[in-house]
DNA sequence: CGGGTGACTTCCC
DNA sequence: GGGGAAGCCACCC
């Protein structure tokens, strides 16, 4: 577990645990792991938490708003083949969020859930 | 402490 | 649908 100086562990590793939760199957947002996390607005340390990990965590299960691809040239396109190997349904190029966005536990909107 | 960077997000036209 | 701007946080120099 990455910590910091101080001692307390870092969002690196609430972000780290929130995106290896993601099951199978399923996508999640940037926002919406930041969210998960803990720290709301931190999208872009969920970038610098795959980056840091990436080939240890399910980078591809985490995609932009509204399920869009942000990655660039193959590795854009490894993430897609990849989401769709586990089943993930696309739409006019992004993922089709309505039922394959993994809901954190109870960290959005209250609904109903 | 300041500046630049990044697989972001949201608001507006 | 595309482009511009502001907000956000941590890492690196």
């Amino acid at each position: 577990v990455a910590r910091n100086q101080s001692g307390k562990p870092s969002m690196f590793s609430a972000i780290y645990a929130a995106v290896e939760s993601i099951p199978r199957g399923k996508v999640s947002t940037y926002g919406a792991v930041a969210r998960a996390a803990g720290h709301p607005g931190a999208a872009r340390q969920v970038v610098w938490a795959l980056h840091t990990c990436h080939g240890r965590l399910p980078w591809h299960r985490v995609v932009g708003a509204n399920g869009r691809i942000l990655l660039r040239g193959e590795a854009g396109l490894e993430q897609r083949l990849r989401l769709q190997a586990e089943g993930v349904a696309f739409s006019g190029g992004v993922v089709v969020m309505e039922g394959h966005e993994f809901q954190f536990r109870s960290r959005r909107a209250p609904g109903k859930g």
